[in-house]
DNA sequence: AGCACGCCGACT
DNA sequence: GTCGGCGTGCTC
């Protein structure tokens, strides 16, 4: 008796274990650890994946697969034991855990259909509800007026059958392609063959013997010779030559890419190299920090690791931000390693991931580059792992399972003896202090490639701008500076940090502000639409001509938005070329690379932006860098706040003076003297990590202790505070003394969609026994959460508490 | 999660 | 009587 041990498709507590499932003998042969099969599951059909095969089962009968969806493993051996880690780190199911390690198009897609066995004997009713079709999907059903247990008693009579469709929504691309039949000698027989008229037809053939190939597309076949498939058919009927159909990608970087090799590397990037190179050869686990400034040349050091390790037969893992997965740098990778790439990104297509995805599993590419995701690439023989920005918030998966992509490379890393790589201009104080106690190699690249000097950063106070009667948004040195680039041909950088800070509409006569009815949370305006828009809800109303609460029409938006930059922008400075972008103006899809080439071609003379501005650009022109309100994120209630602000304005201020011309930076800030704003503007990380840690050690915050948020949401605010208070009780019993619980307190955003949000932090420096405490409290809770409505959120090592 | 089963009040 | 509401418990 063959067993699969199977792992379903229902994401909830009760189905969060393994079932056992008969293998029939027809499937013997093909099933596989690792594999997509289908299995009945109650009354219904589901997918589910098998993790294991043996040859016993604890249960007195159990039921037959019945099917199997895949030819290959889907998940392999190294990436089941992953998940089942996974999910006991993060408390998920372990479905969700295999889930999020494949691409979208490998879920199934559940369909319930009626099917009808009979007609005579069926009312007319139903019938005319089948409209001729043998069956008919059931939601046709549920919306019809026919009363359900009708249905049923056909059922029960075996008239009508319902039947559970589990479909996969992988499609496979082909190409039409055209080869030749006999040898080349063949063919040019053939020719001679010929008869004098059918020109096209010798073309070709000559297009086979001249080229020496096999084969070819045919649709490069045929616009190369401008010719149609009329001249082709005859040569295919003659058994000349034949088609088929060939799988083929989807191929979203459809280009040359010019190939670079290996340049010669700073004595400080060599000493890295070798330290990477030394521990490849070792075979062994290691994790290194690579800390070094913006334009230090870490991506080559990258590039030449990752080099080593395909020539060694390996393959490797690049991570990338989301956010910094330019065209840039996809150009730098496939110019190097050309066709051994596979880029996972989520500006692709869902068909597009999938071909990437199976590149990898059919060992057609050596590296892989993606975003956070990617760290599950299906590679049986890892030799590197590197994340690049290690510091980036991103890699931290904010719903279930909430994994950070450092701790899945680094269990990786250790399967696969190989080294990790984070790399970073501004390390998390986690990884840096780590590296200072010796658990991680620290690498460090202190100084700029070609040796320019970090460009010079002046920090604007605001307040005094505001005091000499300077109330834009723009300081009067600030102003200077763009007038001076826009003279001199040179290009702008302004930066416009929205976090924390969004466009919100208030009355200037009574101060009511417009917020969501169902979340705690101003509306924030759109100006495209003239409407209000929730970002927490998909909430949204139109912009109101007076004010709902006291009927005054002085009712304004506020707040700074690219927009507002962009028209105040070219009212200060008419003649300047301003090219905006944001969550707006790169929505379509290739958007955002065309901006940067205009720009990049110097057909605008500032680039006004977000976020996605901070990271990764290289432009050679860009003189200066306009940091429009550095402190926006500051004052935020997340204790990373003075961590992100360092992080970003240090990032910021790389992107210019990066070539030869030299660069300036203007910060502006209303809390100047805060030391991330003063410490990065001198580029002082040590200073700011040697002073942010005395902050966190002071307020008990990591990397001194680790933190456990849980988030409790409910309808009612009562039942939410009551539960939280209890949780806290229960959690003070059992934790042990060293550690702290903050709370029950109202979450930042005390109810989202109509529900009440309450929180409590676990601070702890060694809890071996918390996630069994955890677990137990879910546990308490369960039937609370399935019938009454609770949500209880936990999240380990949250990147931040809101 | 979905689905069946079963218990209970409301109505032809 | 029986229709339809929802609470309960199970899925190899």
């Amino acid at each position: 008796m063959t067993i699969a041990k199977v792992v379903v498709d229902v994401p909830a507590s009760q189905t969060d274990r393994i079932f056992d499932y008969h293998i029939p003998e027809r499937f013997e042969a093909a099933i596989q650890e690792g594999m997509r099969v289908t299995v009945p599951f109650g009354p219904r059909k589901i997918m589910g994946y098998v993790l294991e095969i043996t040859d016993h089962t604890e249960l007195e009968k159990v039921r037959d697969i019945e099917n199997v969806l895949d030819v290959t493993p889907v998940l392999t051996s190294e990436l089941i034991n992953l998940g089942k880690w996974m999910s006991n780190h993060t408390l998920s199911f372990y479905i969700s855990s295999f889930q999020v390690m494949l691409p979208q198009v490998l879920k199934a897609k559940y369909k319930k259909e009626l099917h009808r066995l009979t007609e005579e004997e069926l009312p007319d009713e139903i019938n005319r509800l089948f409209d001729g079709r043998d069956y008919i999907d059931f939601e046709e059903v549920e919306k019809s007026s026919i009363k359900l247990n009708r249905i049923q008693r056909f059922i029960q009579e075996g008239l009508l059958e319902v039947d559970y469709q589990v479909d996969s929504k992988e499609t496979k691309k082909f190409e039409t392609v055209i080869a030749r039949k006999g040898s080349l000698t063949n063919l040019e027989e053939a020719m001679i063959d010929l008869p004098k008229q059918a020109t096209k037809q010798w073309e070709i053939l000559k297009y086979f013997s001249a080229n020496e190939i096999e084969e070819v597309n045919q649709k490069t076949l045929l616009s190369i010779l401008k010719t149609t498939r009329a001249s082709l058919k005859p040569l295919l009927d003659k058994g000349i030559l034949q088609e088929y159909k060939k799988e083929t990608y989807r191929n979203p970087y459809q280009r040359d890419y010019p190939k670079t090799t290996a340049l010669p590397l700073t004595d400080q990037q060599q000493e890295a190299k070798d330290a990477i190179q030394a521990q490849l050869a070792k075979q062994e686990h290691e994790v290194f920090l690579l800390h070094g400034v913006t334009g230090s040349g870490k991506t080559e050091v990258y590039l030449q690791a990752i080099q080593e390790v395909i020539d060694r037969g390996e393959e490797a893992i690049v991570l990338v931000p989301e956010i910094s997965l330019t065209p840039q740098m996809v150009e730098r990778f496939k110019g190097r390693f050309g066709s051994y790439v596979a880029v996972l990104h989520s500006a692709l297509s869902a068909g597009e991931k999938y071909d990437e995805w199976r590149k990898i599993q059919r060992k057609e590419v050596k590296v892989a580059v993606g975003a956070r995701s990617a760290i599950f690439a299906p590679f049986e023989n890892l030799g590197i792992i590197i994340i690049d920005e290690e510091h980036e918030s991103s890699y931290k998966q904010d719903d279930h399972p909430r994994y950070h992509a450092r701790d899945v490379a680094i269990y990786r890393a250790k399967h696969h003896h190989c080294p990790v790589v984070l790399g970073s201009a501004t390390p998390t104080l986690e990884s840096f202090a780590r590296a200072k106690k010796g658990v991680y190699q620290l690498l460090s690249l202190p100084d700029r490639m070609n040796k320019a000097a970090m460009p010079e950063v002046q920090v604007i106070d605001m307040r005094e701008e505001l005091h000499a009667g300077n109330r834009s948004m723009f300081s009067q040195q600030l102003v200077q500076a763009m007038e001076e680039r826009l003279r001199k041909k040179q290009q702008i950088v302004l930066f416009l940090n929205r976090r924390g800070y969004s466009t919100f509409v208030m009355c200037r006569d009574c101060g009511h502000v417009m917020e969501c009815p169902h979340c705690d949370i101003a509306l924030t305006y759109h100006r495209t639409q003239n409407k209000l828009k929730c970002h927490y809800c998909s909430y949204e109303e139109s912009m109101p001509s007076v004010c709902p609460e006291c009927s005054s029409d002085t009712i304004r938006y506020f707040g700074t938005g690219t927009q507002k930059v962009e028209e105040a922008l070219t009212k200060l400075l008419p003649e300047a070329r301003v090219i905006r972008m944001d969550v707006d103006t790169t929505r379509r899809k290739g958007a955002h690379e065309k901006l940067l080439t205009q720009f990049g071609n110097h057909e605008a003379d500032i680039l006004l932006g977000t976020q996605m501005i901070a990271k990764g650009l290289d432009f050679a022109n860009v003189t200066l860098v306009g940091v429009l309100a550095a402190d926006t994120m500051l004052h935020l209630p997340d204790f990373r706040a003075a961590e992100k602000t360092f992080q970003l304005l240090t990032q910021v201020s790389g992107r210019a003076g990066r070539h030869s011309l030299p660069g300036e930076v203007i910060v502006q800030s209303y809390t100047p003297e805060h030391y991330s704003i003063q410490l990065a503007s001198t580029y002082e990380y040590e200073a700011f990590f040697q002073q942010e840690m005395q902050v966190r050690k002071t307020f008990h915050y990591p990397p001194y202790f680790y933190l456990t948020l849980i988030t409790v949401s409910h309808p009612n605010q009562i039942k939410a505070m009551e539960v939280t208070k209890h949780i806290v009780q229960g959690l003070s019993q059992s934790l042990s003394e060293q550690s702290t619980i903050l709370g029950p307190t109202p979450s930042p955003i005390a109810r989202i969609k109509n529900r009440y949000r309450y929180q409590c932090v676990i601070k702890y420096k060694n809890e071996p026994k918390q996630r069994e405490i955890l677990k137990r409290i879910l546990h308490y809770y369960e039937s609370d959460i399935q019938k009454n409505d609770l949500l209880i959120s936990i999240d380990l090592q949250p990147s931040q508490l809101m």
